[in-house]
DNA sequence: AATTAATATGTAATTGATTACATACATATT
DNA sequence: AATATGTATGTAATCAATTACATATTAATT
């Protein structure tokens, strides 16, 4: 059927063992020998079947990144992180989508399982932290941008109640005191973190917390509409929102652009992310950075580092972020 | 080391085939050792290895989706189909990506020979057409979004010539008959396909064709702001600007605002893919919308039957796109 | 009762690579 | 000259599954 490693054997005159010695490189393999099987290789248009070498190695030298979706090109810059690491150590980086469903995604890890990958990083996981911390013991688990509370596996985030904090305190130091959150109804740890940081903020410099200024709804660009008009038609609209995402960001500042509100004068807007429309979006928006690429690189070294240790570091690294400020808050 | 078959066959005290029958729902198989089997399979906790199932069947089961890079969330929709119609026949999708660079396109194609997948979806190709053509004989190739010219490899795509044309009727229907283009340097096959369209519409109405309202940039943002810069300065501004993408819209709608023009009055835009950020830029962007979904589906599909078929299809296959209209072209 | 058919199970070959071990030969060392 | 070292190569085991084939047992048919 399909040409082998035997087939190049006998047109190249040698024995399978030499052909693989030629094909890895390794020494102690005349010059005749080497040219003949490179010959036979060609002529026969031989390209090997790695399910042969990656059985008997037990490894396959590719790593799976799960993702919920490609929905939002979030993703792009961790994965471009993550290839870097990767093809410098002969990796290669594979994705998968769960679409939010815990079931998908552990049908995902199953890949882990059945050997058919070496390594695996969650991006956003929907499986809870038990499940995770369990699998984590036997297999090459990573986490990535998003941390589990009670989770011991290898992750690299960031600190987004830190990162929460210094933009709503930026806000505040433009003198804002009146400042809305937009968040959501989904208790992921990153909405969880960074609410967390708001409120940190605002009980720091002494400002009375005021639930009406607090919208709880998904992740859509809709949630943002929805939410900011809410904020806006209160009798003391708040002078500033932060949003845990940027697309909520643009929503936001879409609706308050219609009610007639002064984008970075009357309200200022803070995101998170720092996606690629950020800057699009007119006006531009201040934001929250992640060093997405920095975590990609890290979490697979890392990774690849578990792999080849005698014991698996389950630590939890954060890299630091930055404010990045545009129109929206009047910079 | 890990746990295998033979295992389970000892725990379960039965042989290696009763377990793969077991394991595989095969009948002729007693209910005592189903349930040995099952037994044993829990208390080890045992996960069969694909390489070796892969490697004795030759079949992994798994599609490789290759894209350029996953920046602009363009390929959420096409990628969905394709996991639809691949699940429901029991097989997996994973994706990588390519940056742009011909050779790790190539590399990727890798998977194919070295048998780690059994089929591949190229969507928007680098390597050339004689190239794919090739290989199209002797492997499980598809394209889809982007037909590439004489490239003799089963293609799921949308009539871009035609759609092309639609959207700039659709403008000259409005009366305009200064229209302008935004394009790109590089020759892709749909860039080409597009302006083609363009032209066509163009020639149909006996509009003369004026060099000055054609502007090549490449696919950001910024060649958007650059190239509606350029167009509105002219002497003669274009009233209506037709772009190859979305996000080149974009930018020429941030041009055109800066430059004090309103935006479906005095000049009107139209984009091309319906992206989500389509309808949450403001003003809003009439646009062409392709069938992504179904595109990701038919290419799957007829990628599988392939897999199974004697003989390859490598027919084109054009499936309808739409116009969305709003508030760009003061609809 | 004898023959046939159906069911259940096991043994061993197979898939395509890598590599431990054995062997042959050339070269270097004493 | 005898021994040790290094180089080049081949044979066969190995990785973990599936399955053709053989065999034993039971049930059905004549």
């Amino acid at each position: 059927m399909s040409i082998t490693i035997k087939d190049v054997a006998r047109v190249a005159n040698v024995s399978v063992a030499t052909v693989s010695r030629v094909l890895n490189k390794k020494k102690n393999v005349s010059d005749d020998a080497i040219e003949a099987v490179n010959k036979a290789v060609k002529s026969l248009g031989y390209s090997p079947n790695f399910l042969g070498r990656d059985l008997r190695m037990s490894e396959t030298r590719r790593i799976l990144a799960i993702i919920a979706s490609m929905k939002h090109g979030f993703y792009s810059d961790v994965i471009m992180g993550m290839e870097q690491a990767a093809f410098t150590q002969g990796y290669d980086v594979l994705i998968a989508t769960t679409h939010d469903d815990p079931e998908h995604e552990m049908h995902l890890l199953g890949m882990l399982f059945s050997r058919s990958v070496d390594g695996a990083v969650i991006l956003g996981p929907k499986l809870d932290a038990k499940v995770i911390s369990e699998l984590a013991e036997s297999y090459n688990i990573a986490m990535c941008l998003e941390r589990l509370d009670d989770c011991k596996a290898l992750t690299v985030t960031i600190d987004n109640v830190k990162a929460a904090k210094d933009a709503v305190n930026y806000l505040i130091g433009k003198g804002r005191k009146k400042i809305g959150l937009i968040t959501t109804e989904v208790r992921s740890q990153s909405s969880i973190d960074r609410e967390k940081g708001y409120f940190e903020a605002l009980k720091e410099h002494g400002i009375e917390i005021n639930k009406d200024y607090v919208y709880y709804g998904d992740y859509d660009y809709e949630s943002g509409v929805a939410g900011c008009t809410k904020l806006m038609q209160l009798a003391e609209p708040p002078e500033a929102i932060f949003s845990i995402s940027d697309t909520l960001s643009f929503g936001a500042m879409n609706a308050a652009n219609e009610l007639g509100f002064t984008i970075g004068k009357d309200v200022l807007f803070f995101g998170f992310d720092n996606i690629s429309y950020a800057h699009i979006f007119s006006p531009h928006l201040s934001t929250v950075e992640q060093p997405c690429v920095m975590q990609g690189r890290l979490v697979v070294e890392k990774l690849i580092e578990n792999m080849k240790a005698e014991e698996r570091d389950r630590g939890i690294y954060m890299l630091p972020h930055s404010l990045i400020l545009r129109e929206s808050t009047g910079d």
